[in-house]
DNA sequence: ATCATTATTGAAAAACGTTTTCAATATAAC
DNA sequence: GTTATATTGAAAACGTTTTTCAATAATGAT
C-alpha cells in the first residue's frame, strides 16, 4: 500500500540524503493525483497542505521521484513538462488532440516488440522510448468539420 | 532543383509577406545541411553570409519554413529544439543514443500503419506523431561495458 | 540529550531559450 | 518617386528552470 514511501525512503538512504515532511508531503500530493501535472499544478496542490512550500523545493522533489522510479517526466509538444505515475504503471503512448488537449494513453505490446526488432537490426540498444500521436479526439473532429 | 525557394516564395505571395535577402539566404543555409540544427547552429552559420544578420530572425525564419511545409522541428529531450528538412524527407522516427548524441533515423510503415490502427480503435483522427527511442548505439554500448 | 556535520529549505537572483517591442529600414504596389 | 506597410536587429520582456546563499533541520556520534 505504502510501497511508494519505502522506495523514496530507501532511494534517499541509498544517496545519502535526508527524510523531510517536505518531500513525504510532495509525493503524498502527486500520488493523490491520477493524471499528468506540471510542477505549477503540483506546487499549488502542495500549497493546500503547507502554505509554505517552495516552488524550488517541488522542482527538486520531482527530480528525487523521477530518478527513484516512482515518477516519469512527459512532454505533450506545449513546453510544459508534465509528471506521471510510474510505480505500478505499465508504459504506454500518448495520443494528444490538439484541439482540447485531452489525453489518451495506448499501450500495445506489437509496437514495443517492433521498436526492439528495429533497433537490434541496427545494433541499437533501447533503454525507454516515447511516443506521441497528434490529432483530434471525437468530439473536437466532430466542431473541426461543423467549422469547415 | 530551386523548388524549394519556390515553395517559400509562394508562401510568402500567398500570406501576404516579403522577400527579403534574409530569407533566402537563412533557407540556403538551412538546406545546405543535411542534419538536426539547432537556432545557435543555423545563426552560427548564417553569419559566414551576413555578418549582421540577426538571433531573432533566424527564429522567426525557421518558423516560417516550418509553416511553409520546408522545415520540421524536432526535440530529443534535451531542450535544444532542431530542425531538419521536411520537403522530399519522408517522415520517420529518430533512434537518440544517450551517450555520444548519435540519431539514426528510422522509417517503418509497420509501425505507422500500426499506429492507424490504434487511432481509429479509439475514435481518434492522428494528424502526426513522434517517436523516439533512446538508447545506446553500438560504439557507446561497447565502452558501456567495459567501463563496467 | 547535546553536539557536530552537512543536507535541505525557500527566497532571490541568475540562467536559459524564446518572444515581444520598437524605431529604422526595406520591400512592393501604385 | 511616393506611399503603405512588412521586416529587420537590438534590447527588453518573457516563462520556465537552475543556481546561489544564509538560515534551518535532519542525522549520526558522543
Ligand atoms: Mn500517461
Ligand atoms: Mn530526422
Ligand atoms: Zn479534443
Ligand atoms: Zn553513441
Amino acid at each position: 500500500m505504502d510501497k511508494e514511501y519505502e522506495i523514496l525512503d530507501s532511494f534517499i538512504r541509498f544517496r545519502g540524503l535526508r527524510h523531510t515532511p517536505q518531500r513525504e508531503m510532495i509525493l503524498r500530493v502527486f500520488l493523490s493525483v491520477e493524471g499528468h501535472l506540471s510542477v505549477e499544478e503540483l506546487h499549488a496542490l502542495a500549497k493546500k497542505h503547507d502554505r509554505s512550500i517552495g516552488y524550488t523545493t517541488v522542482y527538486r522533489t520531482m527530480k528525487l521521484l523521477s530518478e527513484s522510479g516512482l515518477a516519469d517526466k512527459v512532454e505533450f509538444g506545449d513546453g510544459i513538462p508534465r509528471y506521471e505515475h510510474k510505480y505500478n504503471h505499465r508504459h504506454h503512448d500518448h495520443f494528444v488532440c490538439v484541439k482540447c488537449g485531452k489525453c489518451f494513453e495506448v499501450a500495445h505490446a506489437g509496437i514495443e516488440k517492433l521498436q526492439e526488432t528495429l533497433a537490434r537490426e541496427r545494433d541499437f540498444t533501447p533503454l525507454w522510448h516515447t511516443m506521441q500521436v497528434f490529432g483530434l479526439c471525437k468530439d473536437c473532429r466532430g466542431i473541426e468539420i461543423k467549422l469547415q
